[in-house]
RNA sequence: GGAGACGUACCGAAGAGGCCGUAACGGGAAUGACUCGAAAUCAUUUUGUCCCAUCCGGGGCACGUGGGUUCGAAUCCCACCGUCUCCGCCA
């Protein structure tokens, strides 16, 4: 959510902005909107003169009764009966006028970084950097679903039953991995400064409705029968609503934590063929890091963040690229964004395993998250990145550690989380 | 889940239809004076948000949140959220 007030004053730099994203059906709304504003400020100053008007002769009322001179007080009760009718008719407008302004303002994209490559869509996403070498070994590499089976690691026939599809018991070596894994990203990231969280795994639909879209929310939340209460679908959001509608003192920034939850996602539409097994699943674990900082700060942060996840991913001596997402792509709150993508060698490509983004101070907006600072309050810088998503990042482990034998390396990192072992051997 | 009490500024807390939201009273914090410096003392400052105004300034809204009654609501009524105490249940 951008500001109005620069909408206002620059309408050419949101338009082109618009432009630059490839959603010109959206330019009409910004002289719509500033038409708008431009009724609202008009409504509100004569509401809020008629206000001070009845403000004024309710004082005298009270004085007149205190006098004990009722009548001159009715007689000017009258005065205020004919100001009613008005005020009311104007304020119905006005909250009229200002939910369609809020409507727009929320559908127009932040104003991108100067850095974002202009493209229409994922395809024009733009390859920054690749970290590690993209081995494609001399031997086929199996689905990630029959190397877990090797080691009765998975067991899908039971989840469809229980829960459906979407859903999978971890077993054994596999599953200890995993909780290995998480357990191993959450220290990672308290050894490089930040503020290890459990956050709360279900949220209130008000908070939902701060972070993501009515179309957004029904196709992503699980809501919960009877109780305003949604489950998370990524602990970004428990932990951005952790700070909604709250003023942070200039020297508690900046906030960098990082949170563990399950995540919870219905993931209506296809499911095409690689996204079989726990690829694109209803629950699964992540380690996210969120940074609150001040705007100056935010570019450094960024570029932080996602190297977090980098580090993290080559310290698991998993190849991984950072790929930029373009203009069109980048999605309507965001100033700028990466993926992290891991190599799939039997895939021979990349896919994505985490998603870094800048928000810039538009979340902040939206959620009311304001900073006090020595020269005044402004709003926050806000940005989120995935440290690391198993089960689907295990795919990427299994496929990236995999022997020619079935056995899989445990790269030094993990290790200790793994009771020392350097190796996992199949049981089949 | 049941019963009761409560929600006011940075904290504690008074106010129970108009004289009380630039919010009594107590504390904290900031600045200044005194001091070599500190303590003590004295003085001043200390909620957010929106609109108008180039500046000085003027005005609206907000006493957990949202409605209602009233010329006028922190105060009365309704719903919701939260906190505390006791009981029940539970890892």
């Amino acid at each position: 959510m951008i500001d109005i007030k620069f909408l206002r004053e620059n309408p050419e730099v949101v338009k082109q902005n618009i432009r630059n994203k490839f959603q010109d059906s959206k330019l009409e709304l910004v002289d719509k909107v500033i038409a708008l504003d431009k009724e609202n400020r008009e409504i509100k100053q004569e509401v809020e003169a008629l206000r001070a008007q009845k403000n004024k002769i309710s004082k005298q009322i009270g004085a007149l009764m205190a006098q004990g001179k009722k009548e001159e007080a009715e007689e000017i009760k009258a005065k205020i009966a004919a100001d009613a009718a008005r005020t009311e008719t104007l304020s119905a407008r006005e909250k009229e006028v200002e939910e369609e302004i809020k409507k727009i303002m929320m559908t127009i994209p932040n104003i991108i970084d100067p850095s974002v490559p202009i493209g229409k869509d994922d395809s024009e996403n733009v390859e920054v950097e690749r970290y590690g070498e993209p081995v494609v070994p001399d031997f086929e590499i199996p689905y990630h679903t029959d190397i877990m089976e090797r080691f009765d690691g998975i067991d899908l026939d039971s989840a469809r039953r229980v829960a459906g599809n979407g859903f999978y018991y971890l077993m054994g070596d596999i599953a200890r991995l995993h909780s290995a894994v998480i357990s191993y990203a959450r220290d990672f990231m308290i050894d490089r400064g930040f503020t290890y969280c459990v956050p709360p795994f279900m949220i209130r639909s008000d908070v939902v409705t701060g972070v993501m879209s009515f179309a957004e929310m029904d196709a992503m939340m699980y809501k919960i029968e009877g109780e305003d209460l949604y489950l998370i679908g990524t602990s970004e959001h428990s932990m951005i609503g952790k700070f909604i509608d709250t003023i942070i003192p200039e020297e508690k920034l900046p906030q960098t934590l990082t949170s563990y939850s399950p995540c919870f996602r219905k993931e209506k539409g296809a499911h095409g063929l690689e996204e079989r097994g726990v690829y694109r699943i209803h629950q699964f674990e992540k380690q996210e890091m969120i940074v609150v900082c001040k705007p100056e700060e935010s570019k450094m942060w960024f570029d932080k963040l996602w190297q977090n996840t980098v580090d993290l991913f080559r310290s698991l001596d998993i190849p991984v690229r950072t790929l930029e997402c373009c203009s069109g792509d980048l999605a309507d709150l965001k100033v700028k964004s990466v993926d992290v993508e891991a190599w799939s060698p039997r895939q021979k490509k990349y896919f994505e395993v985490g998603s870094c983004s800048n928000l810039g101070d538009a979340q902040a907006r939206r959620l009311k998250i304001r900073v006090n600072g020595e020269s005044g309050k402004y709003f926050a810088h806000t940005l989120n990145n995935t440290v690391v998503a198993p089960p689907r990042m295990l795919i990427a482990f299994l496929e990236n550690n995999l022997n020619e034998d079935g056995s899989v390396n445990i790269p030094k990192a993990l290790q200790p989380y793994m009771g020392g072992k350097e190796k996992l051997i199949p049981k089949k």
